[in-house]
DNA sequence: CTGAAAGCGCTTACAG
DNA sequence: CTGAAAGCGCTTACAG
């Protein structure tokens, strides 16, 4: 087969203009949906287009009406592994969603996606975000991809709205709340299950939300009199094949386990189970299990995973909103005062803490017939 | 707090040359590392665009150049459901992966990835298709999120690959081999477990690689002696929740099960596993299930998943490959012959097709201390 | 309602 | 090695 591996050169405004009888102004027109255009030149314009197959050229567009209509999004996934990155790439489940929410959203005010990861590796490389700055109207940067000057760096010249990070005089942040509900769920493992010997997985030791969620947990534990292991042995990096590694390592050391672990995020949660329960062990029965996050799969699991939900493509829509708006805020008015938006988050007790099962739901039930 | 919405309006490269006392020609060499700029106007231009935080706009420079280095992707996602749309996303795991190995193939060759999801009541709505083509080089078109006629339309005027459709003489498709492992899996189910009574859960009726997936292993299982079960009662949607409510609706009319339930993807395989332990239904004992794909959380389901490996990400970085050969071609030189690539795939035997337990992965073992 | 012209911010031959 | 100038394909006042 023989295929036309390049059109020949797209038809521009010109050609449109030219097969039409008419001016560019006026293709430009009636393509923007601008002014009263005459229907009958409306219609010899619209019919040269279609005959022409013609777009307009977006780099084109932007250059001439100052916006790009684009926004950038940066998040990070974790350096490449010769051997089966396959299973790492499992701890992106969130920044996807996340990044599904800020596409919809975009997509209702005419926004496009621009995406870029970075690898771990290559933190702080403002140059490599530079070259996507240029291409979008505004940056949407996901937890530890940049550090706070690199950040400010940037927003020297671009709208930024960073995601579970400090909030900044030059940046806008969104999050969602971790501190209360991980308070309740140390205070629900404790009183309301009796469990006195706790641990808590950690996700990266850098991550403002971790730092949160583990001081919000171990205080409150230790508070009721509980205790919380803690140390190396329980530092996690928010993926599942992270929770498979430390209880294997802890079980082939002869460590004696606590009776409830709570995990950084779902995904560690997932490879905790899939762990413990390698080694005969039941959850909750023998050890407890929680998350953070509520990934769609948390209430697939055997057992279902109780744990704190986060309104996750909410957080993507919102920083969307909050970058829309600087984006198109007029310079010559008084600045908008944007800072930290905080999203509330939701304790979900399922099955993995020790709780009675969820009854079915009834929307997912439909006869077949 | 009050942030300064939008930074002042940012720096050109008029302003950068003014700074550094040289021309924008000469700013633009050393931007991009053209020529042998002279060792002391390369540190004034570098020390210029320091202190200005100058970033070369995408735009003019894609309009001058006649490259935007940002190739387009566009998938397919579940409509809008006002009542936890969480559920339905599940099944956007495997595109997602899919634009990951795009991504990275992209970042490589200094691309990035513009995104762009259509739901699926929004078919053949070439308009908005239309204008995310003119904000990139190429596009990538995922199963299912257009026409052919609608494709044929866009191929004209822009570079074209589609993953997992029909090959066309104006656009390059690339796929997996699906029917060669389908008719192992049924020939293994049949001979290997002696399972006699088989069902197989469809994804979309009119996905390609549905189609393929159906047919193979239906026949193959047939012409072992097997049964197979058929009709809308079968009819799944990809999606973990179309597997949860197929089980629960064959049960709830006491339909006698299959022996063994071959699913057109994990995420069906994962409903469906979730939905017969409801039940007190052991998976492989009482049935056997498999899926399609060997997504990252295959192997952390209990019992793990048997499957066919896809080398997903593998499916993205070709596409872009070849979308990259297409857009560099020289549009004067003879076409190039592009057009069907096809990847191999392979069947993962683990657990939940009545096979042992796969043992302990060694790469993830690590002892901790 | 429509056209001629300027300009968006770069890159790239072309001279020097 | 460097600068002046043209041009990429649009949008947008400005006249008419």
């Amino acid at each position: 087969m023989n295929v036309r591996s390049k059109p020949d050169s797209p038809p521009t405004i010109y050609d449109v203009a030219r097969r039409a009888g008419v001016s560019i102004s006026s293709v430009s027109r009636v393509l923007n949906g601008r002014d009263n255009t005459r229907p009958a030149t409306r219609e010899r314009v619209m019919k040269a287009v279609a005959e022409l197959g013609f777009v307009p050229d977006g780099a084109a567009r932007a250059l001439s009406s100052r916006l790009k209509h684009v926004v950038g999004v940066v998040f990070r996934r974790p350096c490449n592994t010769d051997d089966g990155g396959t299973d790492e790439s499992e701890n992106l489940l969130f920044g996807d969603q996340i990044n599904r929410g800020i596409e919809i959203a975009a997509q209702r005010r005419g926004f496009d996606l621009l995406v870029r990861s970075v690898t771990i590796d290559e933190r702080t490389p403002p140059d490599r975000i530079m070259t996507i700055a240029g291409k979008c109207d505004g940056l949407i940067l996901h937890d530890q991809v940049l550090t706070r000057s690199g950040i400010s760096a940037i927003a020297r010249t671009t709208p930024v709205v960073s995601l579970a990070g400090r909030p900044g005089t030059d940046v806008a942040n969104v999050r969602s709340e971790c501190a209360a509900n991980m308070r309740e769920l140390a205070r629900h493992l404790v009183e309301d299950h009796g469990y006195r010997r706790l641990a808590y997985i950690a996700g990266h030791a850098d991550s403002p939300d971790n730092i949160v969620r583990s001081r919000s947990f171990t205080e409150q534990a230790q508070a009721l009199g509980a205790e919380v292991l803690t140390g190396p042995a329980w530092q996690g990096d928010y993926s599942a094949a992270g929770g498979v590694e430390i209880i294997r390592g802890l079980i082939s050391l002869g460590a004696t386990l606590p009776r409830a672990i709570a995990c950084a995020n779902d995904q560690t949660a997932l490879g905790v189970i899939y762990a413990l329960t390698e080694y005969g062990l039941d959850v909750p029965g023998d050890v407890a299990v929680t998350g953070f996050d509520d990934l769609p799969f948390a209430r697939h699991l055997r057992p279902q995973l109780t744990t704190v939900r986060q309104p996750i493509q909410e957080i993507g829509a919102r920083a969307f909103e909050v970058l829309h708006a600087m984006i198109s805020a007029d310079p010559s008015s008084p600045a908008e005062p944007v800072g930290d938006i905080v999203l509330p988050t939701e304790l979900v007790r399922r099955e993995s803490c020790g709780c009675p099962a969820e009854p079915l739901t009834p929307r997912l039930w439909r006869p077949i017939g």
